[in-house]
DNA sequence: GCTATCTTATTACAGCTGTTATAACAACAA
DNA sequence: TTGTTGTTATAACAGCTGTAATAAGATAGC
């Protein structure tokens, strides 16, 4: 495989991740989602045997990584004061975009629940909420937290957030953010159940 | 308008709403849905001449009344576990679909942000979140609270529960509302930001 | 019964979708 | 150079979509 036919997949990956961001799973069609990658459309059936569905399963898998990665330079940064970090940022891109681009993986949640030949799409999603969870519960735990009120936290948050960029683009409003960054600290400082 | 075509028009809706549920916006077909709401195809443009975007519009705003008024009737009965009540309701709700139910309003929100002629839509969604917001605001200044931080709080409830949803079907899994159910007391608890 | 209005069945349209087949093209090994 | 393989352009497919027009049917008022 050539160097350019690589960087070509990746950036159909890359192209599908945000458009799955901010147009949802059917939202975006193999064309267009070609088309903005600027990648032929003649190969995509050889870079992506299983066709639109393994775009998005690789869309999904790489933009959980992307934000896992984000989360965890948060948590390293700033021991104490991580999640307001990460918070801050998503805040930012959510502003930046006036509201467009919320979280692809919910997108793909809601989206793929009830399609068939789906399977790999939820597994991969299933995966990448696990994987934030984990993040998160080994962070709670290491600020003091009791090992299973950590991993309650730990979803609870994640929800928060999602649920917040949701209404966010409900309501093309940036309050629904500041009210969790307000109200999550008041769930941290619980120590125990 | 005939009687049983009113009551035609309005299965139609519940269908909608139904379907919007598990299937998101650009998951259910106008042909779908009237076939699932035993309703005349033929009729379509005659009891909605916005076609599907009225469809869907009348939708959102039939299944937020609903849950407006299932959360007030919660509020109702037990004014200080109104919201655990609440919270017990969907959880059940969850279950017995199997995670393939799912809140429309989310839906519609998520998949009406970039679509061109979506405006009734994404009014609506915005409208739905408002009056839910205002319904646990009040309650909660009720209950004590400032009345800015009850405003803070109303929404990271919303956003917790909404998120928990979305989770709950990525992962098919109850555990992320169980997180929240044990999770949202300790928000609650502080009187104060 | 007759008329006017409300309601619906049927059919058709044009556009988009994922997917596939075919054939032309490039790059590289012998 | 030849041949093989990896890559792509082009075109076509069958199916679904929202929407619209037409004409037939049902219903209510007189």
């Amino acid at each position: 495989m050539s160097k350019s036919a690589i960087e070509g997949r990746q950036r159909v990956i890359e192209a599908a991740a945000a458009m799955l961001a901010s147009h949802g799973l059917r939202g975006i069609s193999i064309r267009e989602v070609i088309k903005f990658a600027n990648a032929p459309l003649g190969s995509t059936y050889h870079n992506f045997p299983n066709g639109k569905q393994q775009i998005v399963t690789e869309a999904v898998q790489w933009a959980g990584e992307q934000a896992s990665a984000q989360l965890q330079a948060c948590l390293a940064q700033d021991k104490e004061n991580g999640i307001q970090l990460f918070l801050q940022q998503w805040r930012k891109r959510l502003t930046k975009s006036e509201f467009r681009h919320g979280c692809p993986i919910v997108a793909a949640a809601i989206e793929a629940s009830e399609e068939e030949d789906a399977e790999p799409v939820k597994q991969a999603v299933s995966t990448v909420f696990a994987h934030w969870q984990q993040l998160l519960t080994t962070h709670l735990i290491s600020l003091g937290h009791a090992a299973s009120y950590a991993q309650s936290l730990a979803v609870a948050v994640i929800a928060c957030i999602e649920g917040a960029v949701v209404l966010c683009r409900g309501q093309q409003n940036i309050a629904p953010f500041d009210a969790i960054i307000e109200c999550i600290p008041a769930m941290l400082a619980a120590k125990q159940a």
